[in-house]
RNA sequence: GGGCGCGUAGUCUAGUGGUUAUGACGUCACCCUGACACGGUGAAGGUCGCCAGUUCGAAUCUGGCCGCGCCCA
C-alpha cells in the first residue's frame, strides 16, 4: 500500500463506477435465497416506467439505501427489491402526447398497436430509470427486479379481483363517477384534486307550466345542464317555496316541463333555496332522483364522454359544444329569454383530474368498485395496535380519519394501458365470471366465445399488493416466507391514501399481515426560493446530471444532512456543495492518516487498551468515537437521519480533524518516540476504520475507497460488521479535561487575534488556573499547549501576583490568561462585551437570589447553583475590571458605542 | 368550512420548566502553516411571531390573536 493510491483529491467519477461495478461482481446486493435469522426487506416505491427518477426520488432512495445498508452490516438478510410502475393512465397520456407529435390521434389506432408503441416507449425509460438507481449507488437486488406488468404481476392482480369478486367486495354498478372528459376514462375519487375557483352564479327563473305569471327561481353556475333537468327541488321545511311543491314548472328553452318535488337533502341556505335537478351529471341531484324514482321517469344524458352536448333534448344549436363553451352559449340564451334573475361571481371548490388537469364531470356511469370498507378495520388494527408504525406519529389521525370515511374504491379505468379486468361476459346466458385463467367456453350454457370486459384496472389495483406480490404471491415462496412483510416503507406523504393505506388494506386482507412494521415519510426538497422542484420550473435537474457533476455520494449527503423526516429541505447549489466538501474533508483526513501508517498493518479489533496514565487525547478520541456511535445508532432507530449524518458531520470535522489529528501530529510524526508513535497509530486506525464503516451506508463509495486504502479485515466495506460501541470505553473525565485544555488553547488564540498579534509570532502566554486540578492538567498538556496556542513559552502566575508587564489579558471559566503583545495595544472590545454581558447574567442571577419565593420553593440544589454561580461571576467581573484598568480604553467603534 | 401542523440570528435548524439558547450555511477579519483555500483560526449576528395566563422561574405548559403550510370537503 503506498502513498500515490490516494490522489490529492476526491475524483467521484471513477472511483464511483469502479465500485459499483465491485459490488455488483461479488453479488453484494444480492440477498440470499433461504436465509437463517434475522431478514430486513424494503420495496422499492415503484416509479412510473414513463417518467424519470426526480431529486425527489433519490432522497427517498437515499433514506432506503441507508436504511438496508445499515442492516445489511449488522448481518441480517436485507433485501431491497426494485421494480417499476406501467402507470397506466399516465403512460398512455405520456403516448397520447407523442403520438400528437406526429399527428396522430390514440384512439384512432388499434389496441394492439397502442400496446407495441407503449412498449417501446416502455423500454426506454426502463433503461433510463434502472440507469439513474445505478448511479446513485443503491444497493438493490436487480436478481428480484420487477415490474407491475410481470406475468408475475399480472397473477396477482388477478387472483386479487378474482377473489374480492367472489366474496361481493368488487360489484359493477351504475354510479356518479369522476369522468375525465379529456382522457375519457373514469377516475376514483383520489385521483380529483379539488381547487377553488370563481364562477357565475346565475339565478334562473323557471316559469310556471300553466302560463300563470311567476315561477320557482333557482341558482346555478351550470346553466348549460338545464336541458338534462327532470326536476326543481326544495327543502321540505322551506316557506318560501312550500306552495310550489307538487306544481309544474317550465324547463327554459325548451317546451318540456317538470315538477317541482321536496326533499331534506336540499340546502335552503344556498342561492334561492330551489335547485334544478340534473340526475346523470350531478352526485346530489342522481341521490336526489333516486329517492323520487317513482315520480321521475326520465333520466337523460346530456352530454357525451368528451363533454360536450348531446342528446335530443339539447337544442340543436346546442349540439356537439363543449360544456364550458355552451355554459357561456346558454347563459345569453337565458337572458335574452328574460328568465335570468340574478348573475353574480361565485367562488367554488372544482374537481380537476390530478392527470389531466380537465375540470371533472360527474356522469352516471356503469363501472367496477371495491367495498373499502370492509377492508378497512385491519389496517385500522394493525395502526392502533402498534404493529404499524407511522413516522411522524402525528399522520395516525389522519390516517384514522380517512380510514373512518372510506367510499368505495372505483377501480375501472377506460384506457388501453393496463391490467385487463379479468371478468368474461356469456352473451348467451348473460352471465359475467371472474376467472383468473381466461375461460374458453361458459361454464353455464357452454357458450363460447366469451366476450372479455373491455375496461383495465386502475393501476393502484396492482401497486397495492407489491410487498407481497414482488415475492411470488400468491405462490408460497421461499422468499415470500422469508423476506414478508417487510420492514419500512419510504414513501411521500402524498401517497399515504393513494398506496400506503390501500398496501396496509391488501395485506391484511390476503396475508393476514400488516404488509410492513414502519412507514417513513420523506419531505419535499425546496430550492433556494422556497419553491417546490418542479421540471417546469426547471429548479429540478435529473439526478444523473448533478452525479455526474458532483458525485452520488455529495447528492446523497447533501439530501440526508439537512432534511429531517417528514419536513420540507432544501435542495440548492449550497447543499450540494455542503455534501462535495464534507467529502473532500472526509478524503483529507485518511490520506492524512494513511501517509502516517505503517504498511501491512491490520486492522484493530477492537479499540488499544489504554492505561490509566494514558495520553488524554487517545482517551478521549475513543470516547468520543463511542458517544457518537452510540448516539448514531440511537438516531437510527428512531430514523432520524439527518440527526444520523450530522453526528458524523460533527465527529469527523471536529472531534476528529480538528482537534484529534492537530493533537497527535507529534506524536504520529515520531517526535515523541516510536512507542508514542505506534500507540497513536493503534488509536487512529481503530478509530478512522470504524468512522468509515459507520458512514459507508451514506456514502458508500468514497467510504469503500477509503476503507480499502487503511488497514482492513475482509473483501468489502459494504459487507463489513456494523461497529459496536462497545469496543471503546467510556471516559468523562478525559471529556472534561479535554474541555479545559481547549478552552486555555482558544482563549491564547482569541487574545492574539483580538490584539493582532502576528501568526507569525511566537508570543509568551501567562496563566492563572482557578484551581489546582486545572493548574495540573494544564501543566502536564503544556507541550500540546504551547504548539495549538502558537506560544513560545507558557508561566503560571501564583493567584496574588500582579499581571505581567507588556500583556494583556482576559478571564474564562478556568482562570485568567495572558498574552504578550509587542506594543501597547488598548484593552479589547471583546473583554468590554463580556464585562456587559456577566453584568447582566450577574444581576438577573441576584435578583433571582433576592426573591423570597425563590428561595423558598424552588429546588434547595438550584438555588444553591444560583449562589455559586453569582459568586463566580463577581469574582470574574473583579477580574475583568482589573484587566480593564491596567490597559488603555479600546477606541469605541459604532457597533459597540 | 373542518382537521393536522409550523413560526427560534440573513437562511435552514437543535432544544417538551432552571446553563451566558445548539449546529450548519452565509457574513466579517487574519492566514495559501508540511491532509484539506472544497481549507485553518478568530469574531459579529437572537425582544425564541404577538398578547395574556399558570409558575418562585416559560423558547418550553395553557388560552387568545396574527402569519404560514399541508390534508379533507
Amino acid at each position: 500500500m503506498t502513498r500515490e493510491e490516494l490522489p490529492p483529491r476526491f475524483d467521484p467519477a471513477a472511483v464511483e463506477s469502479k465500485w459499483q461495478a465491485e459490488w455488483t461482481r461479488q453479488g453484494a446486493f444480492r440477498a440470499p435465497e433461504n436465509p437463517p435469522g434475522r431478514t430486513f426487506t424494503l420495496i422499492l416505491p415503484p416509479p412510473n416506467v414513463t417518467g424519470v427518477l426526480t431529486i425527489g426520488h433519490m432522497l427517498g432512495n437515499t433514506v432506503m439505501d441507508v436504511l438496508v445498508r445499515v442492516h445489511r452490516m449488522r448481518g441480517e438478510a436485507a433485501l431491497w427489491v426494485p421494480a417499476v410502475d406501467h402507470a397506466g393512465l399516465s403512460t398512455q397520456t405520456a403516448v397520447r402526447r407523442a403520438l400528437a407529435k406526429e399527428g396522430v390521434r390514440l384512439e384512432t389506432l388499434p389496441r394492439e398497436e397502442i400496446r407495441q408503441r407503449v412498449e417501446g416507449w416502455k423500454s426506454e425509460r426502463e433503461a433510463h430509470i434502472r440507469r439513474q438507481l445505478e448511479a446513485g449507488g443503491f444497493s438493490l437486488d436487480w436478481s428480484r427486479y420487477r415490474y407491475t406488468m410481470d406475468p408475475l404481476a399480472v397473477q396477482a392482480t388477478r387472483e386479487v379481483f378474482v377473489q374480492l369478486f367472489r366474496e361481493g367486495l368488487i360489484y359493477r354498478g351504475e354510479r356518479i363517477v369522476n369522468w375525465d372528459p379529456k382522457l375519457r376514462t373514469a377516475l376514483s375519487d383520489l385521483e380529483v384534486l379539488h381547487r377553488e375557483e370563481t364562477d357565475e352564479l346565475l339565478t334562473i327563473q323557471y316559469p310556471w307550466a300553466d302560463g300563470s305569471p311567476g315561477g320557482v327561481a333557482i341558482a346555478t353556475v351550470r346553466p348549460e345542464t338545464i336541458f338534462g333537468d327532470v326536476a326543481l327541488a326544495v327543502h321540505p321545511d322551506d316557506d318560501r317555496h312550500r306552495a310550489a311543491v307538487g306544481k309544474s314548472v317550465r324547463v327554459p328553452l325548451t317546451d318540456r316541463t317538470v315538477p317541482v318535488i321536496a326533499d331534506a337533502s336540499v340546502d335552503p341556505t344556498f342561492g334561492t333555496g330551489a335547485v334544478k335537478v340534473t340526475p346523470r351529471h350531478d352526485l346530489l341531484d342522481h341521490t336526489i332522483y333516486r329517492a323520487h324514482e317513482k315520480e321521475l321517469t326520465l333520466l337523460p344524458t346530456i352530454l357525451d364522454l368528451d363533454g360536450k352536448l348531446t342528446g335530443d333534448l339539447v337544442p340543436t344549436e346546442f349540439r356537439g359544444v363543449d360544456r364550458e363553451k355552451a355554459r357561456g352559449s346558454v347563459s345569453e340564451a337565458l337572458v335574452a329569454a328574460g328568465v335570468v334573475v340574478k348573475r353574480e361571481p361565485y367562488v367554488h371548490s372544482v374537481g380537476h383530474s390530478e392527470r389531466s388537469d380537465t375540470v371533472i364531470e360527474p356522469l352516471l356511469s356503469m363501472q367496477w368498485f371495491v367495498r373499502l370498507g370492509a377492508l378497512a378495520p385491519a389496517a385500522v388494527e394493525s395502526v392502533q395496535s402498534g404493529a404499524t408504525r407511522l413516522h411522524p406519529e402525528r399522520w395516525d389521525r389522519t390516517f384514522f380519519r380517512w380510514m373512518e370515511s372510506l367510499q368505495d374504491w372505483c377501480i375501472s379505468r377506460q384506457v388501453v394501458w393496463g391490467h385487463a379486468i379479468p371478468v368474461f361476459y356469456c352473451d348467451a346466458c348473460s352471465t359475467a365470471v371472474a376467472a383468473v385463467e381466461t375461460p374458453s367456453h361458459c361454464e353455464r350454457c357452454g357458450h363460447a366465445p366469451l366476450r372479455p370486459d373491455p375496461d383495465v384496472l386502475d393501476t393502484w389495483f396492482t401497486s397495492w399488493l407489491w410487498p407481497f406480490a414482488v415475492l411470488g404471491w400468491p405462490e408460497e415462496t421461499r422468499d415470500l416466507e422469508r423476506y414478508y412483510p417487510t420492514s419500512v416503507l419510504v414513501t411521500g406523504r402524498d401517497i399515504m391514501f393513494f398506496w400506503v393505506a390501500r398496501m396496509m388494506m391488501a395485506g391484511a386482507r390476503f396475508t393476514g399481515k400488516p404488509p410492513f412494521s414502519d412507514v417513513y415519510f420523506t419531505g419535499l426538497l425546496r430550492d433556494e426560493l422556497g419553491r417546490k422542484l418542479s421540471k417546469h420550473i426547471g429548479n429540478s435537474p435529473d439526478p444523473l446530471d448533478v452525479i455526474r457533476e458532483r458525485g452520488a455520494d455529495a447528492l446523497r449527503f447533501a439530501l440526508l444532512h439537512p432534511n429531517p423526516v417528514d419536513q420540507d429541505g432544501p435542495f440548492t447549489p449550497a447543499t450540494l456543495d455542503g455534501g462535495r466538501n464534507f467529502l473532500t474533508k472526509l478524503w483529507n483526513v485518511v490520506r492524512f492518516v494513511h501517509g502516517h501508517l505503517a504498511e501491512g498493518a491490520d486492522a484493530p479489533l477492537r479499540a488499544p487498551e489504554l492505561a490509566a496514565g494514558a495520553p488524554l487525547e487517545h482517551r478521549w478520541i475513543l470516547a468520543r468515537w463511542r458517544a457518537t456511535q452510540s448516539a448514531l445508532d440511537t438516531a437510527l432507530a428512531a430514523f432520524e437521519l439527518t440527526e444520523a449524518a450530522s453526528l458524523l458531520y460533527q465527529f469527523v470535522w471536529h472531534d476528529l480533524a480538528d482537534v484529534y489529528l492537530e493533537w497527535s501530529r507529534d506524536a504520529l510524526s515520531g517526535a515523541q518516540g516510536e512507542v508514542a508513535a505506534r500507540e497513536a497509530r493503534h488509536v487512529l486506525t481503530f478509530v478512522v476504520e470504524r468512522t468509515l464503516r459507520a458512514l459507508h451506508p451514506f456514502v458508500p463509495h468514497v467510504t469503500e475507497e477509503l476503507w480499502h486504502a487503511i488497514p482492513h479485515r475482509g473483501e468489502l466495506l459494504a459487507l463489513a460488521p456494523w461497529p459496536n460501541p462497545e469496543d471503546a470505553a467510556a471516559d468523562p473525565e478525559a471529556e472534561v479535561a479535554v474541555a479545559t485544555v481547549l478552552e486555555a488553547v482558544r482563549t491564547l488564540r482569541h487574545l492574539r487575534s483580538e490584539h493582532q498579534v502576528a501568526l507569525e509570532l511566537r508570543p509568551k502566554a501567562f496563566v492563572r488556573p482557578v484551581g489546582g486540578a486545572v493548574a495540573e492538567l494544564l501543566a502536564q498538556q503544556r507541550s500540546v499547549l504551547l504548539r495549538l496556542a502558537r506560544v513560545s513559552e507558557m508561566t503560571f502566575l501564583p493567584a496574588t501576583s500582579e499581571a505581567p508587564p507588556g500583556t494583556r489579558g482576559t478571564v474564562r471559566p478556568t482562570g485568567e490568561y495572558f498574552l504578550e503583545v509587542p506594543e501597547a495595544t488598548p484593552a479589547s472590545d471583546t473583554l468590554l462585551r463580556e464585562q456587559g454581558r456577566i453584568e447582566a447574567v450577574l444581576r438577573k442571577t441576584r435578583e433571582r437570589l433576592a426573591d423570597d419565593g425563590f428561595r423558598a420553593r424552588a429546588p434547595p440544589e438550584v438555588v444553591a447553583e444560583a449562589e455559586t454561580k453569582a459568586r463566580e461571576l463577581e469574582d470574574r467581573l473583579g477580574k475583568i475590571s482589573e484587566q480593564l484598568a491596567r490597559a488603555p480604553k479600546p477606541v469605541p467603534t459604532e457597533e459597540s458605542g
